[in-house]
This record gives C-alpha cells, sequence and structure tokens, in this order.
DNA sequence: TTTTTTACTTGTGTTTCGCAAGCAAAATTA
DNA sequence: TAATTTTGCTTGCGAAACACAAGTAAAAAA
C-alpha cells in the first residue's frame, strides 16, 4: 500500500486516506447509484479514465473500503463492493452533499433537485440510515462469492 | 474562478469544490487550530507549498467559503476567516475525523485520542455546533476591517 | 534608515492525471 | 469448436497539478 499519514489530526488523517480525487466519487456510485463492475464504473457521468480507476479501486480495496469478489456464473466480471469500512462513509457523503445543496445553487444552479434530496434535506440521519440499510439488504440479496 | 462541474449529482458536485487536494485541510486548520494568517499555514504540521496555499487561499476566497481581510493596524498581514458558508462544512469535517477515528487505526494507530476526540464520538452534532459557536465568537471579538 | 516580516511569484523537476490505443482471458455467438 | 465480443487492465504520451527552493516587493519593526 502507499498511504502516507501527514500528521496524527483525526480530520487530517481521514482526508489522507479518502481525500484523494475520485474516491468518494467511487464510493457514491457504488452506494447511491448500485454500481458493481468495472464497465459500470466507466460508464458513469463522472467518467474516470481506466487507468485511474484501476489503481483507485486497488487503493480501495487495499485500504479495506471495498472488497472484490465474483458472481458464481461469472469468472471474468469483478464485483467490487462496499465493505462496512466502507458503508460507514455514509454520513460523509451525505453531509457533503447537504452542504452543496445550501452552498452551490448560487454558482451551479442546476444540481438535482428532487424528492430524494428532499428526504436528505429534512432529515439527514434518517437518509444516510436508508441508504445504508438499502445496501446491506441488497448485499443480502446479489448472488457473489464469500 | 475555474470550477468545472462535472455533472449534477448533489454529491459529486460538492466533492468538485471541496474534494480538492488541501482546500478541507486548509478549511480545519482554521475551524480548528485557529489559524488566520498566511504565515501561520505555512507553519503547520501539515505542510502546504507556499505556491500551492496562494493558489488554494484565492481559490476558497473565489468560491465564497473564506475572506480576506486585515487587522486595522496591520496593512501587510492579510487575515484569512471563514464565510458562513465555510463554516458550514463543519459537519463534513466532524463525520470525516468520527470516521477516522472508528476505521483508521488499524493502520495509523498514532491518531491524537485526547478529551475532544471523546467529546466528538460521543456526540457528532454538539461538538459540531460548539466548534462553530465559538469561531462566531471569535469572529465577533478579534478586530478586523469589515 | 536598515533590517525583518509577510504574502506572493518564479523556476525547475516530479508526480499525477487524462486520453487513446491495445491486450489477454473469459464469455458469448454462430 | 471456431470466431466474436465483453471485461478488466496495461502502456504510451502529452498535459496539468504539485513539491521544493529561491527570490521579490511592500509593509512593519528595529
Amino acid at each position: 500500500m502507499n498511504v502516507k499519514f501527514k500528521c496524527n489530526c483525526p480530520f487530517t488523517s481521514a482526508l489522507d486516506i479518502v481525500g484523494e480525487k475520485w474516491l468518494l466519487v467511487i464510493v457514491k456510485q457504488m452506494l447511491i447509484e448500485g454500481k458493481e463492475t468495472f464497465k459500470e464504473f466507466t460508464e458513469a457521468d463522472e467518467a474516470i479514465a481506466t487507468n485511474i480507476l484501476t489503481a483507485k479501486l486497488k487503493f480501495l480495496e487495499e485500504t479495506g473500503i471495498i472488497f472484490k469478489t465474483q458472481r458464481p456464473d461469472n469468472k471474468k466480471t469483478n464485483l467490487y463492493l462496499l465493505t462496512e469500512k466502507g458503508l460507514a462513509l455514509t454520513p460523509v457523503l451525505v453531509e457533503l452533499a447537504f452542504w452543496g445543496d445550501k452552498n452551490l445553487r448560487d454558482i451551479h444552479p442546476i444540481i438535482v433537485n428532487g424528492e430524494a434530496m428532499e428526504f436528505l434535506r429534512n432529515d439527514k440521519m434518517a437518509f444516510a440510515n436508508e441508504i445504508e440499510k438499502k445496501y446491506k439488504e441488497k448485499l443480502t440479496t446479489i448472488n457473489y462469492l464469500h
């Protein structure tokens, strides 16, 4: 692995891991958009170059935020899923979206603003819990090698 | 300004601004460590190269997260202070620290673990409110040009 | 008036990133 | 089963961001 912690500050240490470009975007795509495979990540709105994607998925796996597995009937396509450690980032993402919703509309007016955003605005914690719950349910539902 | 939003996703849009390297570190130094001047930032544990610091402070000012001012008795030294928009990032930082505290100690055991961390662990929202309150009090106390 | 401090710039490598192309192995199809 | 497609990943190359050292002008301090 290749993690260098700048210091012993809890804030900065978290940023040393999760502040790297693309990492939280990938976690969001897994958590919010249900993306699971290499191909799905490359097809995202926020397109990541494949070489970067490879490196970032490797890093996320090494740090225990995601794990790599497969469907029993497909030995080619890898499945990337969030660990508990990764799921625990949900509140961070929720706070980011909450902040963006309240503070970014002046310079970026077309941020999506649907029912989900309304739910998030009204009760951040309930929203985070709901998302985590759904992801955990999905993990019990889908068929993959443990 | 030089902001390019990847898409209209609230999560990604926040990251387009605040996911840039060093930005949240600088905000943390202002919020948690009370740093205000260019020199104080360069003296931090997490040392930023001066040219990068210049660029990042400029970006933070342009996006309205901080504002630049001066003390009335010192026309040389700039004062960098958080706006409401910047202060609103407190919950994001708190969630980051909370996550790091719970999930990073296995690979980085010496993350500081004092009273403040205990407070944060026990009640994230109270901790965030306390920090924001203190910063606002400070703004009313210190003498600077409005 | 000289010296120091402060905010910032410049210059030079180095690293990271973005884009296009390509590749091997597995899966699909014909 | 032979040919084609899909998938995960690598390579090469130019561009951008970053780190480090040095320097500068203006204000402040001595």
